[in-house]
DNA sequence: TTGAAAGCGCTAACAG
DNA sequence: CTGTTAGCGCTTTCAA
């Protein structure tokens, strides 16, 4: 039904083998032939079968993305998605497929084994890296390209990454804080399981004993970034005897849990309540004044990573063997709308 | 590196044909070599090449998910998500790959042709059908095999489809609350170009003139579903002369929005305003009362859309010029919170 | 019940 | 610069 390289070849009246070359950009071709192969077979809307080609050369021509169930949350994350998006673009216009597996915990191992062994993608994103990430050991052993999305505990330089600067940009959100007179802050963390919680944390404590207030354990909190985390937390919070000022926390859901405390107990954002959040859609949180800028990983800087990952993939996969390098993306400060005049009638 | 067939064979003393047949289950293999063949496999760790076998059989063993840039943002819906989420389990257990191509719109109907051309998957799953909706028509064409999660407007026995039922869950909803005493209710609708938003207006439509009850156009809204969509339809409306006593929406965000113009306004949700989404954290939008149930796409069921969707084209896929079957799954009547105690002081 | 041989569509030595 | 020849790892006639 479609046609192969063999009918064009023959079309042409060359060789299959001069052909391929014309088409893959080898240099032994005279130009006038090339330029007569390719014109062929854009006209017979040639496209060659990924499967033939993959068996000869050994490449898959696809990047593989691990889910295994523990992460399966991540999906609905828009953090995930917006760096999925990213990576795909990259992936189509360089001629690669982008595969998800959704996999059992207890199968994530055998999955990277299988890929790897079959070369069924020609390199990997990891994703949600834990503080201690054997799956990073476990790819340089199997020499399967790869590219964390997220730092961990490790020589920076043993392994290839990109991440946003989450210390830095908990540090600067905590001095803002701070410098809009806030002393007693609440940090609303991720799970501390995973690295990214741990470097929010250690910004957001640098901050503190730079400006020589003292951390207040019993406002530190981390957890699986949902609604009644943010609910709960800050209504207790709220209702204690010596309440935080302001909440720092990172996802919408869980700054929506914070406000929905505030708004029972009849205190308004920006009144008595401070949010800064990573998210982008600050509107929702604000109560619509100018003001304070906060800092961001925007949708758009997100997909920005997820390019950028894949990029270095790619990279990674043409050139073999040369030093692993990692880029580290600042969060941007946006100038959304105030979410902290300052703390009045803290109550 | 790898153990291939060749090898196996040879490690049995057999051809590779036996092999190959005693491993994908043909007849004419004795029992007794099917055994041994089976065991030397798993002991080897053997598993086929799946390029090798798709040139052989001229199947991919992959499944393909298309998202062009406009419906881009679905990607971030946690319905898109978890809808993967319940595919992925189905494919990874019969062994299919999931494929997703992230691509232009202009490059979509190209895609698709690409995709069927050099068989590189061996069905696809359309997503965010619209009313009248292209695609369809092409994948017919193409004899590539597809099922929509959504329906759109041409006859249901024409092509296979799963859906949730939009039209039930919205005219339940609305029943609900007119039971409640609503007489004025919102519909805060999503993009009425996509076709599951045709099917909850008429849905709505419906128990309002079952019930007499005169529809206000002017309650009637259609967009994308942002929080600020919800915000400032809600806003507006509740500062209007004649203003709504219940909305009816279905994306969290957009119920957000509904919340915080409420909220602005000094209104709380059950006592003056009402909401119904098809979201499954109802506790967001309650203010802890216990009461009347709401109907909802959880995400457990929007999962089981997934699976159910992945199965029926497995099926497609191993018989193929079967009648297209189609799975109609109903929302979930949900126990949850109360968000409509009824209309009291509406202003 | 098993095996030999041909081929899926492409690339990659090795010649010329 | 171009063509010939072998495969890549598997399935599938066709014979035995």
């Amino acid at each position: 039904m479609t046609m192969n390289l063999k009918q064009l070849s023959e079309s042409l009246g060359l060789s299959p083998t001069t052909v391929s070359r014309a088409l893959n950009g080898y240099p032994e071709v005279s130009e006038q032939t090339r330029l007569r192969v390719m014109r062929a077979a854009r006209d017979a809307d040639y496209r060659p079968d990924p499967r033939a080609k993959g068996l000869a050369t050994g490449r898959a021509l696809a990047i593989g993305h691990v889910l295994p169930t523990s992460v399966r949350t991540e999906i609905v994350n828009p953090v995930f998605a917006d760096f999925l998006s990213g990576a795909g673009d990259v992936y189509a216009s360089a001629g690669y497929d982008m595969i998800l597996r959704m996999v059992a915990n207890t199968e994530e191992e055998a999955t990277y084994d299988a890929l790897a062994k079959r070369r069924a993608v020609d390199g990997v994103i990891v994703h949600a890296p834990r503080v201690d990430e054997p799956r990073i050991d476990q790819l340089l052993r199997l020499g399967l390209p790869f590219v964390v999305h997220g730092q961990c505990q490790r020589a920076q330089e043993d392994y290839p990454w990109v991440d946003t600067n989450n210390r830095r940009a908990f540090e600067a959100a905590t001095e803002r804080l701070i410098a809009l007179g806030h002393h007693r802050i609440a940090l609303l963390n991720g799970d501390e399981r995973m690295d990214f919680a741990r470097r929010r944390r250690a910004g957001h404590l640098d901050a503190l004993s730079a400006a020589g207030l003292t951390q207040d354990d019993s406002l530190l909190f981390n957890a699986e970034m949902t609604e009644a985390y943010g609910y709960e937390t800050a209504r207790s919070l709220l209702e204690s005897a010596a309440p935080p000022t302001a909440f720092l926390t990172s996802a919408l859901t869980t700054a929506f849990g914070v406000r929905r405390a505030a708004d029972e107990l009849g205190l308004r954002l920006g009144e008595h309540i401070a949010l800064i959040t990573h998210d982008d859609d600050l509107s929702y949180l604000s109560n619509g004044r100018p003001g304070a800028p906060v800092f961001a990983a925007t949708r758009s800087s997100v997909r920005a990573a997820g390019r950028l990952a894949a990029e270095l993939l790619m990279d990674i996969i043409a050139h073999p063997g040369s030093a692993p390098r990692t880029h580290m993306l600042e969060a941007e400060q946006l100038d959304g709308p105030s979410l902290c005049p300052g703390p009045h009638h803290a109550p």
